[in-house]
DNA sequence: TTGTATGCGTTATCAA
DNA sequence: TTGATAACGCATACAA
C-alpha cells in the first residue's frame, strides 16, 4: 500500500505538504492541491487510519455493546446508531455480549485497547463497575449505572401508564404483565411499576410474570404464557414488556383458542416492525428509536469534544393502536 | 493512558522486554514476567491496539458490509459472524449500506483506510468493480462477483426445489413465487429458477412477482401480495423469498379471509425466528446460518494467513415443516 | 507557502 | 536473556 511519502515523491513535495492537503490545513495553492490529488489518484492512495488515529490519539470509532443484535429491538437500534455514527464520520465496532459477563468484560478491555472514542452500551449484565472505572465517554440505554453517566431511554413510566390505561378503558378486568427479570436495575422496570400502580388505582385485578434469568430466552416466554393461562384462565388484558413478547402472547392466545381482541387484549412495547407483521397488528407503545440512536451518538460526540451533557435523556413514547386492543 | 514505557519504568526493565512479555516471545524468566505483569496491573495498562496494528500491519478487524442489520436474516447472520470473529480474536466493524451505492462505496474506502484484514460483504448493490479492485481478503454472501472471490451461500436451487415440491405434493395447483428483484445477479435467484423448473416439470400453473427496485421495502411486499390476490384470486401455494415475505403473505391471507393452510399454503426461506413466532408457524427452508457465519469468518482468516480457499461454499438447506403447509 | 524534525505506542532488528 | 535503535504512517511544532 502506498504511503504519504510515495504520494509526496510523485507530487514532488514533502510529506508534510501532502498531510496538509489531506487535512485541508494551512494555505495551499489550488495548483498544488491538484497536483497532490492526482498523485493520490494515480497511486490509489488511502490514508492509513491506524497511523492517523495513533498520531491524533483519536480513532473515530464508537464501540457498541449490546446483548444480542438478532433481537428486533436491538437490531433496529443498532441500525440507527450505525446510521448516525456514519453521518458523523464515525465507525462502529459491534460487540454482541450475548448476556455473557466474561465476554462483556473482555469486550470492554478490547474497546479500551482499541482506543475507541466512546462506548454506547445497551447491555444488561450486572457488571457496572467495569464501566465506572474506565475513563471514557459513555452512554447507556435504559440503565442508570452511575449518577454522572448519561443514559438514554424512553419514558417508561408514561408508557406503562398508557398501556395499562388503554387496557382498562377497553374493559379489561384481569390484567397481566409479562416482562424480563425485575431485579435488574433497569429503567424499563418503570413500565412494570406504572402497570401496577395504574391497575391498583383503578382497582383492577392484576398479576405479573417475569423471566427468572437475565436471558432473552424465547422459550421462557412461551413457558411463561402457558403458565399464565393455566393459573389465570380468565386473563383478558396483557401488557407485554416488548413487541416480541406481545407476539408470543398473541400466538399463545391463538393456540389456546382465545380471540384477540375479543377475549384477550394485548399491548406491546417498542414499536418494531413485528407489530405490523402480525394479524391482528399489535397495539404497542412506540419508542422513538431513531431519536434514541441519534441522541446516543450525539452524547458520545459531545463528550469527546469535552462538552458536558445531561445525565437523564428521557424521550417521549407514543401509543400506537393496532388491532389487538 | 499509561504506555509500554511507563510499565517498563515501573518494572525496571526496557520497553522491549515489556513488549516481549506482552507477546510472550523469546525467553523470559517467570520472575521477570510476574514483575512486568504486576506493573501492568498497578498502572491498569492496556496495550494500544492502534500502535500494535500499525507496527504489525495487521488490525485484527473484519469489516462487515450488509444492506440492513434490522432485517431478521441479516441481524441473525451478523450475530453469528460477530460470534465467530470474537472467538478468533477479531473485531467487527459494522457497515450498514442501507442499499445506498454511495454509502457502500464510502464504506469500502473507510474499510481500506482502516486497514481491516478482510471484508465480509452481504450487500446487494451493483458496485462489484470496487470490490474487485481492492486487494483484500474478501468473502461474499449469496453473490458471485468474480471467479476468484469466495462466496458463501445456501443450496438455493435445492431449497427452491424442496419448497416447490412440497407445495405440489400438498395439492397446490396455482403457485406463486414472491421475491426480490431478479435482475440482480444474486445466487438466491436460483430459488426462483428451481421454482419455475420444478413447477413446469410437474405441469403446474405458476406465476411470479418481484419487487422492482433493490430495496427491502416492506410496503412493496404488501403491495405485491395485494396485486397477487387481485390478479390471481385462485392462488393456493406461495413460495416466498424469505421468512419475512412469508409472514407478510400469511398476513395478507388472513386479511383477505383465506385460510392457511386450507386455502393457501405458504413456504418461506431462511429459518429465522419469525417462523415460530407466527401462528400457524411458517414452513420454511432453513439455511444453516451459524455455519454460514462461521465459514465466512474462517474464509477470511485463511486468506489472511495466505492460504488458498475454495471459491464456492454451498451449504445444505433443510425443509423445516411448520403449519402453513 | 513549504520543509525539517520529532512524537504517537508498539514491534522488529540488531547487538551485547 | 536483555536493551538500544530503527521502523510502522501520519500529524504537528517550529523553521525557513
Amino acid at each position: 500500500m502506498p504511503t504519504i511519502k510515495d504520494v509526496a515523491l510523485k507530487a514532488g513535495v514533502s510529506a508534510t505538504t501532502v498531510s496538509r492537503v489531506l487535512n485541508n490545513r494551512g494555505y495551499l495553492s489550488e495548483a498544488l492541491k491538484q497536483r497532490v490529488y492526482s498523485a493520490m489518484e494515480e497511486l490509489n492512495y488511502r490514508p492509513n487510519e491506524l497511523a492517523r488515529s495513533l498520531s491524533r490519539s483519536r480513532s473515530n470509532i464508537i464501540g457498541l455493546i449490546i446483548p444480542l443484535v438478532s433481537l428486533p429491538f436491538f437490531s433496529v437500534l443498532t441500525s440507527y446508531i450505525e446510521q448516525h455514527a456514519y453521518l458523523n464520520g464515525y465507525k462502529l465496532l459491534l460487540c454482541n455480549s450475548q448476556q455473557d459477563k466474561i465476554k462483556e468484560l473482555e469486550y470492554i478491555d478490547m474497546l479500551r485497547s482499541s482506543r475507541v472514542d466512546g462506548i454506547i452500551m445497551g447491555s444488561h449484565t450486572l457488571e457496572v463497575e467495569a464501566y465506572r472505572q474506565m475513563n471514557l465517554p459513555l452512554v447507556t440505554f435504559d440503565r442508570q449505572i452511575s449518577p454522572g453517566i448519561p443514559y438514554v431511554c424512553s419514558d417508561n413510566y408514561t408508557g406503562g401508564q398508557l398501556a395499562t390505561t388503554l387496557l382498562i378503558e377497553k374493559g379489561c378486568r384481569k390484567l397481566a404483565h409479562i416482562g424480563g427479570h425485575p431485579e435488574l436495575n433497569l429503567l424499563s422496570n418503570l413500565r412494570y411499576k406504572a402497570f401496577v400502580e395504574t391497575a391498583r388505582q383503578a382497582g383492577i385485578w392484576h398479576t405479573s410474570l417475569h423471566t427468572d434469568n437475565n436471558s432473552f430466552d424465547v422459550l421462557a416466554y412461551e413457558r411463561l404464557l402457558e403458565q399464565l393461562f393455566r393459573e389465570h384462565p380468565g386473563i383478558d388484558g396483557i401488557f407485554a414488556g416488548s413487541d416480541l413478547i406481545a407476539a408470543y402472547a398473541l400466538k399463545a392466545c391463538r393456540e389456546s383458542g382465545r380471540r384477540v381482541p375479543a377475549d384477550v387484549r394485548i399491548v406491546g412495547y417498542d414499536g418494531t416492525a413485528l407489530c405490523s407483521l402480525n394479524h391482528p397488528s399489535i397495539t404497542t407503545i412506540r419508542q422513538p428509536m431513531e431519536d434514541m440512536g441519534r441522541l446516543a451518538v450525539e452524547l458520545i460526540l459531545k463528550q469527546v469534544e469535552g462538552m458536558s451533557v445531561p445525565s437523564a435523556n428521557i424521550l417521549p413514547v407514543k401509543l400506537q393502536e393496532g388491532s389487538t386492543t
